[in-house]
DNA sequence: GGATACCATTCCGGCTGCGAAACGAACGCC
DNA sequence: GGCGTTCGTTTCGCAGCCGGAATGGTATCC
């Protein structure tokens, strides 16, 4: 049974859960760096750099700097590939899972608050 | 009856919304124009930027600059307060309302496409 | 009418992200 | 083993946003 939302309600969601983001938190991450945290979080690995790029259609660059952004914060790491060492693998922390969690619970909360 | 959403539903939402913001689109919103954006859509008028301000907690030239940014695209307008000539308002376009409502049938769309 | 409070904007130096191109390292093929 | 290809990263100049302080215009109070 899919989810069904009416547009004043999936608005309203969208604005409560943006504002959370806005306010609190601190962590403050771009749109395409929030897509990079939650594409490795949710879908399954291995997550590379290249990969990454295509499934969100950003250069790699972009990617790159992601990374490094989310790294900063503790909330991926990279490791080389030990088959081929030109690929770098993305990897989950403790704080990126806690991070995404919190974020899913946010959703959660906002949306049971929801008038209908 | 509130909208109920499991935590695997919640997050793959908010990753798909985001994804399809971060492809497409080009507008390339940061989240505090977003938050603004929505705030004077779905919020009852008059607005003003110290209104602004103190629903998103943040300061006032951040406020001033995100309008500076939705004006640039036609999202909002700003008019001086006849009243109280210190005051801006902030108005509704055309544009900006068709941009909100793109977003709910995005979000809508994708909450309708979530596994059950 | 003069002092005070308020409102939005502008200024400042600094930081971060941007796209495009170039780069070094590692692979695979023959 | 040499060469073209595939990785991810770095570099370049540039544009935008950042916080905090200062500014100019307007209202209010006495």
């Amino acid at each position: 049974m899919p989810v069904e939302l009416r547009p004043s309600q999936a608005l309203k969601l969208w604005h409560d859960v943006t504002i959370d983001l806005v306010r609190g938190d601190g962590t403050d991450l771009t749109a395409r760096q929030l897509a990079v945290l939650l594409t490795v979080y949710l879908e399954p690995p291995p997550h590379t750099v290249r990969g990454l790029a295509a499934r969100l259609d950003v250069t790699k660059p972009v990617v790159t700097r992601a990374l490094d952004a989310l790294g900063r914060l503790g909330l991926i790491e990279r490791r080389r590939d030990e088959i081929d060492l030109r690929n770098v693998l993305i990897q989950r922390t403790v704080a990126g899972a806690l991070w995404v969690e919190r974020l899913g619970d946010r959703v959660i909360a906002r949306a049971k608050g929801l008038p209908r």
